[in-house]
DNA sequence: GCATTATTGATAGTAATACTATTACTTTTG
DNA sequence: CAAAAGTAATAGTATTACTATCAATAATGC
C-alpha cells in the first residue's frame, strides 16, 4: 500500500467500516468491481459478491448498508482520484488555458492503466463509471443524500475546472453547466460508442471525444 | 382519441398487447406514469400498480413483458411524440438555422401543457424522460435491444436535428455528437437544477438551459 | 340470440432479492 | 494471555418479479 490513500478521501458517512481498512474490505473493492463491470448493477447482488469472496453477505452488509452505497463509495472514490490526477497535472502550469485543456483532456479521455491503489482496478472502475455512475444519484433519495455530502468529491472536480474556466473568461455565465456538461457529454458518448454508435460519429482516428469537448469549450470562451 | 394515436408509432416488439387499445392498457400507461414519477422507477412494481388501478398484477403482465419493457415503451413513446412536435415547428421554414434553433428549443425547454392524447400525461412523462429514462438503455442487454431497434425513435430524432446542422454546415464533422449531447445534456440539466443545483448555473432569469446549447450550437457551425 | 373467443379477475405459488439477527470461531492487540 | 474486534455460518423474513390456472365477463361473428 502506498500513500495514496490518504489523497483520496470519501465521505464516512458512505460505509460502516472503512473498506480500506482491512483484508476483506479491499477485497469487497476489487471484487465488486469486477462483478458489477461483468454482471451490470442491476444484477449486482451481496449474496454473488459473497460467493466470489468466498465470504458470507453478512460479512459485507458490515462494510457497505447496501449495494447503492457501494455503488456511491466506488463513484466518490473516482472523483477524488480524477481530482487528483487533475491536480498532478496542472500545478506549476502558469497558462491558465493549457490547464483548462489539460483537465478537459483527463476528464474525457480513455481510462489509462494505474496502479496506484492494490484494492482498485481504475480501469474497470472507470468503465463502470460509464455505465453505471448515473444510477448513484438518479434516485427518490437524491436530496436527501446531497445534504449529507455524498457527492461532494463530483462537486468538488467541476468547480475546480470551472475556476480554471474562469480565470480565462471572468464573466462566463455557465461555467458549471459547461463543464458538467463535457463531464457527462463525454461519458455518453463513450457509451454511445460502444452500444449505440449511431448516436455518435465515430472515426478511425483516436481521441474524438477528446477533441469534440476540448473544441466546445474554447469555442465558448472565445 | 384523436388521430394524434396513429402518428407516434412505437416498435411493436416493445408490448406484448398493444396498451393504447383498451380501457385497461390506457389505464395502465396513465397511472404508470403518475406512480414512476411519485416513486421513482426502482420503487416502482406492476404489484403496486395493479393497486393503482385495482387490477391483478397478472393483467398487467399481459401488456407489458415486465417494468423495463414499460419503461421502453414509455420512452420510445416520447421520442415519437418529440419528433412530431419537431416536424410540426419547422415544416415551411425555410431557413436551415431557424429550424435548427426551433429544434433546439423543443429539445430543451421545460416541457408544456399538452393534451394531445388522453391517455398520456406529457408533463409527467416529460419529467420521467429526465429522470428515468437512461435506465431504458444503461442495462446489460443495450446491445441485443438496440439490435432489436428498441432505440429507434431516439435516433430517429437525433438524426433528423444533425441532418438539420448538416444542411447548415455541411462538412461538419460531430453532427450526432453535438445533438445527443444537446439532448442528454439538458436533462442532466435540468436534473441538476433541481436536484444538485451546484452543479448548474441558475439564475433568475428564464430558459437558460436553452440559451446555454442554443449557444453552444450555433458556435460550432460558425 | 347464442356460441365462440378474447379479455379480465382472482388466487396461488416459486425462486430470488435485500436484508436482519444470532452464535460461534478466529485473529489482533494491549 | 485475556479482552476486544473481526469474520464465518446459519437461519429467517418481507418483498420482488414473475408464472400458472381457472372462473367470470364482455365483445363479436354467424
Amino acid at each position: 500500500m502506498n500513500n495514496l490513500n490518504i489523497l483520496i478521501e470519501v465521505n464516512q458517512d458512505l460505509y460502516c467500516k472503512e473498506p480500506t481498512s482491512s483484508e476483506l474490505g479491499q477485497k469487497i473493492l476489487l471484487k465488486s468491481i469486477e462483478l458489477i463491470d461483468e454482471i451490470g448493477f442491476e444484477a449486482f447482488t451481496f449474496k454473488k459478491l459473497g460467493v466470489a469472496i468466498n465470504s458470507p453477505e453478512s460479512s459485507i452488509y458490515r462494510y457497505f448498508k447496501n449495494k447503492h452505497m457501494l455503488l456511491v463509495y466506488l463513484t466518490s472514490w473516482y472523483w477524488s482520484w480524477t481530482e487528483y490526477q487533475i491536480v498532478l497535472a496542472t500545478t506549476n502550469v502558469a497558462s491558465a488555458k493549457k490547464r483548462l485543456t489539460k483537465a478537459i483532456s483527463i476528464l474525457t479521455r480513455p481510462a489509462m492503466e494505474n496502479t496506484s491503489v492494490p484494492y482498485i482496478n481504475e480501469v474497470l472502475l472507470s468503465k463502470i463509471i460509464i455505465s453505471e455512475s448515473i444510477k448513484s444519484y438518479h434516485t427518490k433519495n437524491v436530496d436527501e443524500e446531497n445534504k449529507k455530502g455524498y457527492f461532494a468529491t463530483y462537486k468538488s472536480v467541476v468547480h475546480r475546472v470551472s475556476d480554471i474556466l474562469l480565470e480565462i473568461k471572468p464573466h462566463f455565465e455557465f461555467p458549471n453547466m459547461l463543464i458538467s456538461t463535457i463531464i457527462e457529454g463525454s461519458h455518453h458518448q463513450k457509451y454511445f460508442a460502444s452500444h449505440i454508435p449511431s448516436l455518435t460519429d465515430i472515426t478511425t482516428k483516436k481521441n474524438t471525444i477528446e477533441q469534440f469537448y476540448t473544441k466546445m469549450a474554447l469555442n465558448f470562451i472565445k
